[in-house]
DNA sequence: TTGATTAATGTGACCAAGTCACGGACGGAT
DNA sequence: ATCCGTCCGTGACTTGGTCACATTAATCAA
């Protein structure tokens, strides 16, 4: 199957009609590495659809997401290397099947000198993943876990309070350790604020989450 | 006293009118504080000489340096906060005297708009500065810090091995505690590795420092 | 010169969090 | 049912950040 360059948001016709000619049409399922860390970056990608996460890693094996990639996003660790002609010192990977186009850095110089909204684009991605690449390194080196865990909680649960993820997932998240986060859930567990299964994190009260999120 | 947008590096000679029509001709002591968390983004600076520290500041008083930002270099956290109507999450303080134009938001756009090669540089500078930003993240998430102490010492230090700095300082520029450098500084001046005094390290044996640099 | 003041450094106790090395438990697959 | 891979629990240990001070240079004024 192969898709439109249309379903790429942002982009006009002569930028659609560039990326079709020159690039490449691409899909990657879930869990696949677009790209690791020592690779040189030689596409840029313009997805139609799904989810890319960047995150660093460390030889531990920890890692820190950096920030989410979808269909109108930059992903502008791409740009910076390609631009700078620099490896990547991170990893993309695929958490939602992805599609779209792959294009190359000549396309991706044409790209920004014929389409004024996608210099905007790339501009406007850089300016927001910077400053939440600042946040994430705030986070990481100033507050405490626990604040960001319970955070972080707040975010991911439904209506019910439930957050279908694995400890393992939260870590990277939040840029910790497994067993670090699998030692305060438990302790929560032990406290009652929390309900613990195989994959599963159940939130019992907003409100006690909340106030632990905002201490310190 | 006032200067001449021409000292300005890379602008062509209708930016050069543009900045000085538009531009506040500034100057600021070392120690002047360029804007801080909290505040909106008014002006963006295009410097003709100094230095200015970016970075992060928690409550306790722990800072992070993001980067430094002189003469042709552009302020990505001034931009991303400008174009985004967002708050400073940081703080910009000048560290060598500095002198220069300040634009604001709309001059800054026309300057987008107008000159080719001050889009390069901004992007230029946001591609730069994002990996330097990754790379601090690295560092204060994943490596001990005595690697990196050693590692900064040897940037740091002249041909006779001397950093006239404080532990402060240091700190600042790792991410980390003073105490902890005081500490890290101690054990290696009693097992001989430097010599202390106040406002400088002395590095005895280079080799030493870059073998601890990189080890793990 | 001598205090007085300020900035820089030294130190110990303590706590939060990361690392290491496991063991055990659960959920499919055959 | 049992095998296997993923996920989770746990203790011992280390690193590093925090707090609360004491101590030691520099600086400046009288």
């Amino acid at each position: 199957m192969s898709g439109s360059a249309r379903d790429i948001p942002g982009l006009d016709d002569r930028a659609v009609e560039l990326v079709e000619k020159a690039g490449m049409w691409i899909c990657a399922p879930a869990g696949a590495r677009v790209f690791e860390p020592g690779r040189p970056a030689e596409q840029f990608y313009l997805l139609t659809r799904g989810k890319i996460r960047v995150q660093i890693v460390a030889e531990s094996g920890r890692e820190v997401v950096l920030y989410r990639v979808g269909p109108g996003d930059a992903c502008i660790m791409t740009v910076s290397c390609l631009i700078g002609q620099e490896l990547y010192n991170g990893e993309g990977v695929v958490e939602e099947e992805v599609q779209g186009y792959a294009i190359g850095l000549a396309a991706f110089n044409q790209l920004m000198g014929v389409c004024e909204h996608f210099r905007r684009t790339i501009l406007a991605a850089y300016s927001e993943r910077f400053l939440d690449l600042v946040k994430v390194l705030e986070n990481v080196a100033f507050r405490p876990l626990d604040t960001r865990l319970a955070a972080r909680l707040l975010e991911l649960c439904d209506e019910k309070g439930e957050v279908a993820c694995t400890h393992q997932f939260l870590a990277t998240d939040l840029g910790t350790a497994r067993e670090v986060v699998s030692r305060l859930l438990k302790r929560w567990e032990d406290d009652g604020l929390v309900l613990l299964r195989r994959g599963l994190v159940q939130v019992r009260s907003r409100e006690q989450f909340a106030k632990i999120a905002k201490s310190r």
